[in-house]
Formats: C-alpha cells, sequence, structure tokens
DNA sequence: TGGCGGCTTCCGCTGAGCGGGAGTGATCCC
DNA sequence: GGGATCACTCCCGCTCAGCGGAAGCCGCCA
C-alpha cells in the first residue's frame, strides 16, 4: 500500500533543510537512519533527498556509507559574511600576534554571540567558542560588551528571559547583571572569569560601525592571567580603531547576512 | 488558468539548490528576479522557495529587498572540513609569520585545488585565489605538487584534458608539464611564476597523510621575489612535517568532506 | 543456516507544488 | 499628476512529484 500515513503540511524544502541541520549537532558522520532520527523523516523520504543532496555535493559519502556535510555547502558559504571576515582578518592576526593569546571576531545573532573569527596558536587552550559557533551572550566578555554599547531596547528584551547559567560563576541576576553592562559601556571593555567553563578568562572591547556597536573583539586566557589581562587593553582597543576604519566603508547590511534580530 | 506548462522532472529539491548555487557566481546580493533567472526558474516558483529558506536563515534579505546568503548556511558549512582546517590552522599561521608572505592551505577536489585555509596580512597582496575557492591545478604551485605526487591515474587523466591558459606563461602543453611533475616529484617542491595571474609568483610542498599526497602548503610572494623564494623551502617544510604529524591520527575520509574524484 | 539491522528499491495514491496571471506599489519621466 | 515601467507578491484549481509502507537485499555474526 502507499501514499497512506503522509504527514501533510510539511514541504520537501523543510525536510532537505531538516537533513542539512542534522548534521549541525553532530561531531562526525551520520548514517542514513541517524540522519532520518533526527529530522523525523521516513527512512525511504530520507534516503532519497539524501542522494539527491549527495548528488549535488552538499551531502558526500564516507566509504563505509556514512553522510557527512559536502564540500559545496562550504564552499557556497564561504561568500557569507565575507566582507567582515575578509576585512577583519589580518587585523584579528594581530592581536594574537601581539597577545600571543586565542582572538576572537563575534557578532550579535539574536540573543546569543555569533563567532565569526578566531586566531589561535598551537598551544593547547580549553575553548569553548568555535568559528560559526553560538553562546549566551551573558557569559563571554565579547557577548557582554555587545549587549552594553546595544540599543536599550535588545538589552532590555534580553534580560527579560531566564539566563542558563553553563558554570557556577555565571552572572544570572538580572539587576546586577544590568548594573555590569552599565560598568562595562562607562569603562569600554568586559571581562569574564571563569563564566563559561571552568580554566579560561576573558577580555573585550566594542567594535563600533556606523555609529552604532556592530561586533567584538576578544582574548581568552587561561585563569591564571586573570588578573593581569586588562594589560592586554591598549592593543585590544588600537586593533578595534583599525577594524572600525577598514570595514567603515562597507555598508552595514553586507557586512555579515544576519538580520540581527528577530523584530519583524 | 494554472499548472499548464510546468516543467517536469525538475525535483523540489534541485530548484532549492539552484537557488542556493545562483549565489555562487555572484559577489554581492541578489534580487529575486535574478535568482529566478539564474537558477532558471519561474519567478513565482522562486519567489515561494526564496521565502522558505529565507524563514530558515539559509537565505537573508537585506532592507533593500536584495537577497543574500544566510548565516544559517556559513553556521552549518563551518563544521565542513574542520578536521583538517582546525588541525592544520596554527600552522599555516606560523607559516605566515615566519615568512611575512600569504600562507595557502589546499587539497584537490576533482580537477581542480581547492584552497583550505589562508592567512594573510593586513598589505595589499594582488590574490587570485580566495579560501573556499578553485583554480586550475597546473597554474598555481600547490596544484602542481599535489598532481606530482598523486597516483599516476590521476595525473594521466588530468594531462588529458585542455589545459586552460589564465596568463601567458601558464604551462600548457602536456609533454613538457609531464615532464615538469617528474622534475617536481623529485626536488620535492613547485613554484610558479605568473602562471595565475601577472605580478605573483608562489611556491609549495605536499603534505602527506598515510603515505599518500593529503594536501599542500604554499606561499604567495610578488614577481619581484621570484628569484629568491626558495629561501622559504626550509620553513615550507618543517611547517608541512608539523602538519602531518598533527593530522596523522585522524582519518582521511574526515579530513575534509570530500569525495576526491568522481571515479565511481 | 538463520536471524538481524541497516540500506535500497518498488509502486500506486494524493496533496504539495506549480505557475499564469492579476494585484500592488515604488520609481521615473514627460 | 498621470501613466508607463518594473519588480515583487498573491491567488487558485490542476496535476504529477513526492510519498512512505513494505518487500527485497546484503553483510555480519553466531
Amino acid at each position: 500500500m502507499a501514499g497512506g500515513s503522509r504527514e501533510p503540511g510539511r514541504t520537501v524544502t523543510s525536510k532537505v533543510l531538516a537533513i542539512l541541520e542534522a548534521f549541525e549537532t553532530s561531531r562526525g558522520a551520520l548514517s542514513l537512519t541517524d540522519i532520518a532520527e533526527k529530522s523525523e523523516l521516513p527512512l525511504s523520504t530520507t534516503h532519497r533527498l539524501v542522494n539527491e543532496l549527495a548528488d549535488w555535493g552538499f551531502l558526500s559519502r564516507e566509504p563505509n556509507g556514512r553522510y557527512q556535510l559536502g564540500i559545496r555547502l562550504w564552499e557556497l558559504a564561504q561568500n557569507t559574511g565575507r566582507q567582515l571576515r575578509d576585512a577583519a582578518r589580518p587585523y584579528v592576526q594581530d592581536l594574537f600576534s601581539l597577545t600571543g593569546e586565542t582572538a576572537h571576531l563575534a557578532v550579535r545573532s539574536g540573543h546569543e554571540v555569533l563567532y565569526i573569527d578566531r586566531v589561535y596558536g598551537s598551544k593547547r587552550v580549553p575553548r569553548a567558542s568555535r568559528v560559526g559557533g553560538r553562546l549566551p551572550m551573558h557569559a563571554t566578555a565579547v557577548g557582554k560588551v555587545i549587549l552594553a554599547f546595544e540599543d536599550d531596547w535588545v538589552r532590555d528584551a534580553y534580560l527579560d528571559r531566564n539566563l542558563e547559567r553553563p558554570t557556577a560563576h555565571t552572572h544570572i541576576d538580572p539587576r546586577k547583571f544590568a548594573d555590569e553592562l552599565a560598568q562595562i559601556r562607562e569603562q569600554g571593555y568586559a571581562t569574564t572569569v571563569e563564566e563559561v567553563r571552568l580554566g579560561s578568562c576573558s577580555i573585550a572591547v566594542p567594535v563600533f560601525h556606523t555609529g552604532r556597536i556592530g561586533a567584538a573583539i576578544g582574548l581568552v586566557l587561561p585563569t591564571s592571567h586573570a588578573s593581569t589581562m586588562t594589560r592586554h587593553l591598549p592593543v585590544l582597543k588600537g586593533i578595534s580603531a583599525q577594524i572600525e576604519r577598514a570595514t567603515a566603508r562597507i555598508p552595514l547590511e553586507t557586512l555579515i547576512g544576519v538580520h540581527r534580530t528577530g523584530r519583524d
């Protein structure tokens, strides 16, 4: 028998995208069954769509039969947000060279910080973030500094939610956090100490664009350096100014390709 | 009237992917009409699919109504090829720091070199490549060195085609080029002088993985440095050895996510 | 040898997708 | 200001692409 218990109202497009998103949470390659489960599609439907995606190079199949996101997807996506990343990259690199610490460039995307670029050395550091990854704003220095300089309504909307708590050191009291943001705005930089994960602390400064907060750059260091991390402030501010200069002529909308909030 | 002259045999999936690929060739944002033309779809169909893609964040809409690839696509794609890029990044960076020249990491994808990573300074250099971009193998140092160390059948298949000629200096005689590859294999590195674009030259060495050619690292310099570029060879070889060590434990298949050829 | 788990293929039913065309609204030029 | 143009949005009934249960297949293990 056929075509019986289909789930109506689900578009093909949404199924295809759900399959691609199934790979977001997983580290390695997925079997067909894994994909079907994650995307909540029948196996035969998954099979058909996955095959077509693989034909187009959007998925790739390993010799063992498992699937991974394909290189075509990555190639295409290199165009996204390229303007900001390309323009800022050399300066983020300088930031790393001058400090020897893991350097980040991040923007706000909805209620989270989105890491756009990262430059780091070969020494192992405990890292919570990755390029293309997201973290809560109130737990990271880049996030705090962006939030501090955002429009009031963004900040209010953010505080008007339950703030999650990755570690015991994360500040989650809305009142105290609002005060902290005010102080950050005044002093021009933000710090965290073991608020995302134990063992690391961070410091960040804002990057402005056409008078508004556009992004943030920051450093992550081992907690042992926490007390002296403000010594990197002059470098951070200098690099920030250079990025501001380098991106000034690029219209904000084309910098990233995120509508920054879901306000519409 | 409705549903009359549809073009049958084109799957929804293929339409969605065609829309995404429409952005590959274009620099900036596209209007709905542009997308419809590039993907060869009726306007109303394009409209429907584009809207759904935008809802999912795979496309983003600028205030002026034009569309760009969305940030979701980019986020997802960060997982692709991450193993190789993440493992190699610090070393590619060292390569740049130690030489002061634009440093590249590339692999073969079909008959082209695919640039996986690039580290460069803030000084303007004429650059033909970009991360996620492709170039012909016979015109680039990374491409030549990969081809030189590839299996015979890959090399033979490559030479058995018309080689395109980006500049007048590009080597396109199959016989001579085969000899050049033999010499590259012997000397352990490849160079180009103005073979991709005038004004720049390059030098590259292989990066092996489980005894086979896996990738290549290279430098791009102004042509004026062409005569002395071999002085970077010790650094190139040292960095290559480090990358080989850092990637040795990662299975080849998971490094990139490309089936390297269409041999199946 | 038989059972199992995962992948692939088959096939007739049906609603998601289709796209022409009409509606809208911004822009430009006379 | 009006009317021509252009680009996007929406509507709606027809129809075929997609659907997915089930059967088949294949490799593995005991």
